[in-house]
Parts: structure tokens; sequence; C-alpha cells
DNA sequence: ACAGAAATAGACAGGTCTGTATATTTCAGC
DNA sequence: GCTGAAATATACAGACCTGTCTATTTCTGT
């Protein structure tokens, strides 16, 4: 049984991490099914008895991306906090290793709200609560800066900083946003704590 | 000849704004030739008379976008300034005026490049050069309040915030982002005019 | 009135898309 | 070895896609 599962689960696997690869480097409406099942080795078939529809394989694929994006993210931080830099400081040069990553771009469940185009969609829905997700990690790091109480009117502006700094990353192909949003971020940070100055 | 002109415009124009209405609403690669030439009440050789592609004719749209949008924004910045209030503070009302907007679904430049997936894409560079032409306009106010030597490293950051408060207001579906955008823009401002004190 | 430019209607090619149907093969657990 | 679930190959439907072609009509400037 545990085999028969892992069988399974290597068939939809397959599908997904595919289907995670293609959407992400050209867009979910731009990547066709017949693609998918040619470069992960499936049937056709095979898909459409693990996903009832490619809407239903998005959901699968963005709640797949979150997984994986929290754990690189999680990877990427840790290396600046081993390193002595404090939360904060850390997520931002995680931000900015991920921007450099060759294959970068931009945030793939803005990516998915764009394409999909309806904001009802299950996939749009996922990925506004992601994003609330996202930047309820990103809170912790400002709390642990400013205190929770301040964190609670610092963050959001934080956020838009670092959702600007995605966006803009992927305009101007370049990495360097995320030094500008941690530099406005630190100054927000700065002026809200200026009682230790 | 004039009307010649008028009347190759009448059909070209209608093909703009019709196309320009549905990609914006629905996404460049979701919408169809077949749909525009219906909705705009052309032959689709009329189309292909004016546009050798789907592709020149997106570039040609994200350009009539542009003026459009200048126009709207200037429109909106001259109501608040006239109100009294200055450049800077203008612009961020102006972006919640916008957000506001029944059909606002974010900027069509960032949905344009998240759909071609391609930086390459002739419509890609316009739109990453269309927003150094809007952060350009937006270091004007930014100069207004804290000087062009400061503005240079301030209206970066920012721009930032104008960026992630478009993408934020497109995945909260609400336009709240443009006020935490104005309050941490004021914020960062103020600490750049505090020097004097 | 006439020439030439512009727009039209409509069929068409050749490809893609999602999703379904059918018949066959693989393979683990009993 | 047998059973049943999973995966497979393949063909297909029906719709849509971009772009081309042809033949006709409309309209303008001379």
């Amino acid at each position: 049984m545990s085999k028969t599962q892992t069988k399974k689960s290597d068939a939809r696997q397959r599908i997904v991490e595919t289907s995670e690869r293609l959407f992400y480097a050209e867009g979910v409406r731009a990547v066709g099914i017949d693609r998918i099942i040619a470069e992960a080795g499936v049937a056709k078939m095979t898909l459409y008895n693990h996903f009832a529809s490619k809407d239903d394989l998005i959901v699968a694929v963005l709640q797949y991306r979150e997984e994986k994006f929290d754990g690189l993210f999680e990877k990427l931080m840790g290396r600046h906090i081993k390193a002595g830099v404090d939360r904060l400081e850390a997520f931002f040069a995680a931000l900015k290793d991920w921007f450099a990553i060759p294959d970068f771009r931009g945030c793939m469940f803005i990516n998915a709200c764009v394409e999909l185009a309806d904001a009802g969609h299950e996939g749009s829905q996922f990925s506004a609560q992601h994003k609330e997700r996202f930047h309820a990690m990103l809170n912790e790091g400002v709390a642990e800066s400013v205190g929770s109480k301040a964190a609670e009117s610092l963050t959001p502006a934080i956020a838009l900083l670092v959702e600007g700094a995605i966006v803009t990353a992927v305009m101007e192909q370049s990495p360097n946003a995320a030094d500008v949003a941690r530099d406005a971020a630190l100054a927000l940070v700065s002026k809200n704590s200026k009682k230790r100055k």
C-alpha cells in the first residue's frame, strides 16, 4: 500500500513539479497541458485522474510553490541570521539573494493573480492568502526590531516596500531594488525606535 | 487628405481603444484577435493592415495606454493640487483615486510584463521605460518636498512604495494600500528634512 | 466621373487549447 | 498466478488561436 501510494505520488508529484517550473518561467496561461505531460513524462489521463481540470492543477501548483518558496526563503534567511544579522536585515538580504537567482521572474502569486485576471478564481484567492502569510513572516522580523506594538503599523508599510521591490526587480532586471527597500525599511524602523538613540 | 487620414484613424483608433479595454480587463494573452475585431466592429484585414502582428498591436496599445494614463493621473492630481495639497500628497491622493476606479486591475505595464514573460519583448521594454517616466513624474513631487538633491535618493524608495501599493491594491481588492504608502512616504520625507532641525 | 486607397466579409490554413474516450499495460499485494 | 488500481498510448471532439487570401464595396481627392 505504501508503495502504491508512493508510485501514485510519483506521477502526481512529477506533474506538479514540472508545472511549477513551467508556470513560473512562462506563465500559467502560456503553458498548455500537452507541454506539461510531455515534460513530466506522463499520460494525459494520468494528469486528469489526479486533477479535475487545469484550474485545479494551478491551485495545487500554487500550494506546492508556497511550501517550496517558504523553504527556500527560510534557508536564505537562515544563512544571514547565522552570520549575525538580525531578522529584519536577514529578510532583505534573502530577498536580494532570491532576486539574483538566474531564473527569477518575480512572485508567482502576483503573476498568477495577474494572469488569471479574476479575483474570484481559487488561485487568486490562495495567492492573496499567501501574501498575508508572507507578510506575517515579515512581521516577525519587524517586531524583533521595534516590538510587536510598533510592528503593527510598520509592517504594512515595509510589506509595500517588499512587494514593490519584487515587481521592480522584474521590470528593471536587477536585484538592486532589494537594497533600496532595505534602506527605506531600516529608515522607517529607526524612526520608530528613536528612543534608543 | 485630412479626411482620408481621419477615416483611417477611425478604424485604427477603434482597434486600439477596444484592445486597450479588453487587454486591461482580461490580459493581453487571454484576449484574441477575433474578439477584438468583433467588439471594435472592424474586419480582420483592417487590423492586419494597421498592425503587422498581435505583438505589434500590443506595443501600440501600451503606447496609447501611457498617454491615456498620464492624462488621467494628471487630471486626478490636478484636483488635489487645486485643493491646496502639495504635489507629493496629491500624487498619493490620485493613486488612491485610481485604485478606487471600479474596473481597476493594477498597472497595465506590470501586467503586460508578467503576461509576456519575456524581458526582450518590445512590450516589456516599453513597459520598463514607462516605469522610468512614471517615477520621474513622482520625483517632481518628492523634489518639491525635500529638494532635488535629497529626492535623488528618496524617490527610488518612494517608487517602491508606489509599486507595492499598486500590486497590493490588486491582491487585497482594496485601495487602502495607497494610504499606507502615503504615510510611509511622508515619514521618509520628514526624516530627510529633519536634518535641519 | 474616375483612380486609388481603405475597409469589408468570409473562407481558409495550420496550429493550439482543454478535456474525453477507449483499450492496453504495468505492477503491488494477496 | 490473480485481482484491481494506476498509469499508459492514442485517437478524438470541439473550440479557439494567429495570420493569410480573395473578392467586393466604400469612400476620397482630383
